[in-house]
DNA sequence: TCGGAAATAT
DNA sequence: TATATTTCCG
């Protein structure tokens, strides 16, 4: 809609333009929670609102139509009913309210259109992913099309949410290989002595090399690459303990089955699952609920949300594998119990900006959980 | 093949 | 120091 006003109705105008933005707001109040699954929507509401905002002081009330007009014809129609469109800042607190998009608008000046093509073009998602290393952390789990950019990113890069580039090492051609398995590890292929130090700069909690080396030099060159449990892959590893019925029943030959991600060898999921075995343990220490069926809440990122039901999402798995499918909980961690995102805060990740794999560990109730350091 | 635990890097 | 991961042992 093109608001070449009178200014007669001025005030009128004013108001129905200032109740469209409320009206949007609330709406994408609402969307947020189902983000992943509408990531497209809300990113449209969140451009409405930016726009509608941005247009008020200007076309809406001067009549400068034009400003705005050449952007409608490529926004498509909808936007088009009634936001003027005008491409724009980096001002949609919805999106990814946080400090990098601050420092994009600090870096960004008001007119780059370009730039504000690249973060709000719903298929260029990516420039926000990559705005913080710890995206994939801390944002809700992607939208399967962001999720794919995101794992293609991971193949590109070295490590945990690091942007260094990726560095192919001698060694690296052990376990892992291409395709799925790099893009649901995060690559680091670090033959730990020698590069780890270059690239594993952003702590993706410990380094650690091997265990026991009985002669020392054996650690150097034939240490076996690390790898980084990614939360894709550790999603995937939590939908196989799912179908299996329990971190404390599966096995790791089975997870590794279930999962089906080259190069992962049982040494490396044992490993994972010992580790999830202790969080667990160690979370729970009475509560012995081992049980996925029962677990409530699991972080993802920062998200909490029923095992069952983020592994779900994450692997697409049938629902006939599932009970608690009714259970869909997208939610961002405001909309979490306070106690739980008061622990929740508490916990290691704001020290570790690319631990990626965090869960929270189980009881029989939400109100009991327990939230795990990250894991 | 598995679970547990030591070893090691960060 | 805590954690993640690898490696060894039984």
């Amino acid at each position: 809609m093109v608001m070449n006003h009178d200014p007669s109705d001025f005030g009128e105008k004013m108001q129905k333009c200032q109740e469209y933005i409320e009206a949007l707001e609330e709406e994408c109040r609402k969307i947020r929670v189902f983000e992943r699954e509408l990531p497209l929507c809300l990113e449209l509401v969140s451009k409405a609102i930016q726009r509608c905002r941005h247009q008020m002081p200007t076309d809406c009330f001067n009549g400068q139509s034009d400003q705005y007009s050449d952007q409608t014809s490529s926004e498509g129609p909808v936007l088009e009913e009634f936001i003027p469109m005008k491409p724009n800042l980096f001002t949609n607190e919805d999106d990814h309210d946080g400090q990098e998009q601050q420092n994009q608008q600090k870096s960004h000046k008001h007119n780059n259109i370009c730039s504000q093509d690249k973060s709000s073009s719903p298929f260029s998602l990516k420039p926000d992913w990559l705005t913080s290393a710890q995206l994939s952390i801390q944002s809700p789990d992607p939208p399967m099309e962001e999720s794919k950019k995101l794992l293609s990113m991971e193949v590109n890069r070295n490590g945990c949410g690091d942007h260094y580039p990726f560095k192919e090492n001698k060694s690296s051609c052990a376990a892992l290989t291409i395709g799925v398995e790099k893009s649901l590890t995060c690559a680091k292929v670090v033959p730990t002595a020698a590069v780890s130090s270059s690239v594993d700069t952003d702590g993706v909690g410990g380094g650690g090399g091997g265990g026991r080396s009985k002669g020392e030099d054996k650690g150097k060159s034939n240490m076996k690459e690390r790898r980084c449990w990614s939360p894709e892959l550790h999603r995937r590893f939590l939908h196989a303990l799912q179908q299996l019925g329990g971190a404390h029943v599966a096995t790791p030959k089975q997870i590794r089955e279930l999962m089906k991600v080259d190069g992962l060898t049982n040494d490396e999921i044992k490993s994972h699952l010992q580790k999830y075995r202790l969080h667990t343990r160690r979370l729970n220490p009475t509560v012995h609920n081992n049980d996925p069926q029962t677990a409530q809440l699991v972080v993802v990122g920062r998200i909490w949300m029923p095992p069952l039901e983020y592994t779900t999402k994450a692997a697409s798995s049938p629902p006939s594998e599932n009970t608690n499918n009714a259970k869909l909980l997208y939610a961002p961690v405001a909309s979490l119990p306070p106690s739980i995102t008061a622990s929740l805060y508490k916990t290691r990740q704001c020290k570790q900006q690319s631990n990626s794999e965090e869960k929270g560990s189980h009881s029989n109730s939400p109100s009991t959980t327990t939230i795990s350091p990250a894991f």
